[in-house]
DNA sequence: CCAATTCGAGAGCACTGCTCTTGCTTTGGA
DNA sequence: TCCAAAGCAAGAGCAGTGCTCTCGAATTGG
């Protein structure tokens, strides 16, 4: 009788709760962490009785999976738009814009940080409806890559070692077939190195080491856009 | 009345209860994961009472902060007997040489390395005693970057960009006032970017992108270390 | 209009970290 | 040698947790 986004009062009921929940627990997560976050204190906030809540997350790792993927969609939503407010900017200014994002969004939500990115408990395997919105970055970066490479600001990549060599192509294949495999394989290394850089971040390893952080990872981020073969402006070009 | 080793039959005791209940923390943390550890079913295991464990560990975050002190001891040991193996080999060759057996432990032991690396509750700050422990594997690497700086095996940094040299100059006089300060700054960042891989790998966010996992890593710690201005032999050198 | 489904409330289970009190054992000084 | 002091294990108990089950009330759709 409606469309898809009013389909009966019960229905409609039913999402605003789960959103109020799920409002509620991150508000908490925010503020304690992860440990600390407690299905009973949810549904006492929200003044319904606990069992209730059991009715809208099956388990408190339902609730919590709820969230990572909220956090996920948030941290890529972060780099999607800092990709667009740099679209004008080289290749490599795109790539330290994205990652200062990353890293901005990383220090405002430490919490939400630590649950995607820190320890999502070692055998524990997220569900497939997390992959998506974990890959959203990635994304991002991969598309930074691209454009440089069919702009013709991609470095020639140095030969690849014939023991990478297959991976590499097998990475290139699923990933990004139109770019260079060794390239690809860059790519995926400086992703991960920049998420290091966050973590130690955020996570205290560079307490007496790194005073001025945010000069420090615009830098070893810029290096790691190089290492990855982006420069600004075409290759043999102006600037 | 006796050597240090052995006063009074009471301390002797008080150290072995002590020494059981982390062992058998130490087991249920790899089977299970920080988070269900469990104080009353440590006690339970060693065949005593719950309060009973209170006198050796005045609460469960001073048991844990026990075995993250053993953690990064374990790690750090496992990265210098990397570097005595290694210690005839060129400068790459022992800077992922110990980069391989920092991703060895963390594979062999991901609940010890989640607990040390992986999410340390934003917002706790490690107690002072734990930072000389959490300091070894660093060393191992500034040591290796150190022996290739006085053996000639370092490549001249670039010069440092203006507004990162003051903080490089800082962080060579803290770490390491031998050393080029450009090359203290990329080493830092390498050291951040390296365990960033090995997170990767351990919390899954590789799971369907990188395949052979020994490889990739091989030549990312490689690319790190030329980063860092490592090269086999001398500068101008044989090989 | 009424059967079927959905929902909130409450009681209850097994578990957790932690505290306090009660006795027993070991210790070290007079 | 004796004895007060300190260290220790045990038990009961508190407040909190995730989760299950049952029971009425409300809402739904045929």
């Amino acid at each position: 009788m409606s469309s898809s986004t009013a389909q009966g009062a019960r229905a409609r009921a039913r999402m605003e709760v789960t959103a109020a929940i799920k409002d509620e627990a991150r508000r908490q997560l925010a503020a304690e962490g992860a440990a600390k976050l407690s299905l009973r204190a949810v549904a006492r906030e929200l003044g319904m009785v606990s069992s209730a809540l059991y009715r809208y997350f099956p388990s408190r790792d339902d609730l919590l999976t709820a969230l990572i993927i909220d956090a996920y969609n948030a941290i890529g939503e972060s780099a999607e738009a800092a990709r667009e407010k740099a679209a004008a900017d080289g290749p490599v200014q795109r790539w330290t814009a994205v990652a200062q994002a990353v890293r901005d969004w990383a220090l405002r939500h430490p919490h939400e940080y630590a649950l995607i990115y820190g320890s999502p408990v070692p055998g524990y395997t997220a569900p497939a409806t997390t992959v998506p919105p974990a890959s959203r970055v990635g994304l991002v970066f991969i598309g930074i890559v691209r454009d440089a490479h069919h702009g013709s600001a991609l470095t020639e990549p140095p030969p690849l070692p014939a023991d990478l060599r297959p991976e590499a192509e097998r990475m290139a294949a699923d990933l990004a077939p139109d770019l260079p495999p060794a390239a690809v394989a860059a790519l995926i290394a400086a992703w991960g190195e920049l998420f290091g850089l966050v973590g130690f971040e955020l996570f205290g390893q560079f307490n007496r080491v790194v005073e001025d952080r945010e000069t420090f990872f615009r830098h070893a981020v810029a290096r790691l856009a190089q290492g990855v073969g982006l420069v600004d402006g075409p290759v043999e070009g102006r600037r």
